[in-house]
DNA sequence: TAGATTGTTAATCGATTAACAATC
DNA sequence: TAGATTGTTAATCGATTAACAATC
């Protein structure tokens, strides 16, 4: 029931949820904020107060358990639940999406391909067959489905949200260059790839100036 | 050679972009911060002192003209300049990328494919041809290459980084799952589309607590 | 001129860092 | 026990919001 926690707090979560999983994967048992703040670059004092938000993870003298923190962690971030997920618009970025393999050990799990284009009627990602985009709703009725991904232009984005909405799906994942409207009840996750590479040509052009006066 | 400027207000600029593309197309010419605000749900306190960061676009009594403004923030942005992008790893996040045309018109060009795959050899991706990654110092010598995408399975990502730092390379749109450590000059942007989907996560559980205590 | 809205300074709020007592 | 390192409070720093004089 932890409410309130700073989105500069989550938005490191999983971050130390890679870094965890990485020393378990070398085999490090034990880490303390101070080393862990080395490798990270992040002051160790960030570290403690991060993870206090949510409970004391640590023991004194010692540092953290790296399998117990890493556990409770992902708890936090729910990749203890399944989340079944479906891609609406199965373009490039829809496609890779859903051939991408590493969100399933996370625990998200695509069940559903939706499309406009006839062409892709019945061809199958993964065995998952694409389905046309008439058949969502009788779908949503018939399947748990935890997340909405929106791979498809700004302009079919919106309706798309409206319908998944309209069948109780809580979630959406939006790759769509709109600034989605939704109600309370609702979250949404922008993934904007040109706003990334505009930021990356912002830092360009500081670290190169041309010849800006 | 304006430094030093936040980089919360930064992450805002390609939004302002976008907001004030869509009212270009929608023919508006003029715009208050009050109006803006209400649009994009951010404080008009906060548009006027984030465009005052970089110069002072408005005009008192008037509010700001669209059509100026929106060049603005794209030559803050490094709109204004070409930037040839080459892609290492042609998997499906790859070919998404170089397939998605939005890019261009921000003048952001794919000039270059490679993959260490040589079933990919010599197929193309709007008329480029993928090359085999062996190819690639040379294929730097020659070519401008303003940044690198890296959409390529993070064990290889630190390598692939290395070689086009190399041939000085100094931007790379990072896709893969580590964080790459790069000289001063190196400037790096991440997509994490897994740290994307743990947020995404938490905040479905937070919503809809399941039953934590 | 009167009204509107900016640019900018000052006030508030929140997030990060530092310090240290608690404790393993 | 002595040493190490957490959890947490206090201090600092930075970002957001409010207010208002300047000015179109």
């Amino acid at each position: 029931m932890q409410n309130g926690i700073s989105s500069a707090v989550i938005r490191r979560m999983p971050r130390y949820y890679r870094y965890l999983e990485e020393l378990l994967d070398n085999g490090v048992d034990r880490i303390s904020s101070g080393d862990l703040s080395k490798s990270m670059h992040i002051t160790a004092s960030q570290i403690r107060q991060d993870l206090n938000n949510f409970g004391g993870f640590g023991q004194q003298g010692y540092g953290y358990n790296v399998k117990y923190l890493h556990d409770e962690i992902g708890k936090i971030l729910g990749l203890d639940q399944r989340h079944n997920i479906i891609v609406i618009g199965v373009g490039n970025l829809g496609q890779a999406i859903s051939n991408y393999v590493n969100f399933d050990p996370l625990g998200f799990h695509m069940v559903g391909l939706f499309d406009v284009n006839p062409a892709l009627k019945g061809k199958e990602i993964r065995d998952i067959p694409i389905r046309m985009i008439d058949e969502l709703p009788e779908f949503l009725e018939n399947h748990q489905v935890d997340i909405a991904a929106l791979t498809l232009p700004k302009e079919k984005a919106k309706e798309a949200a409206d319908l998944v909405l309209s069948f109780g799906v809580k979630a959406i994942w939006n790759f769509a260059l709109v600034d989605l409207d939704v109600p309370d009840d609702v979250v949404v996750e922008n993934v904007h790839l040109s706003d990334s590479l505009m930021r990356l040509s912002y830092d360009i052009s500081r670290k190169n100036p041309k010849e800006d006066s």
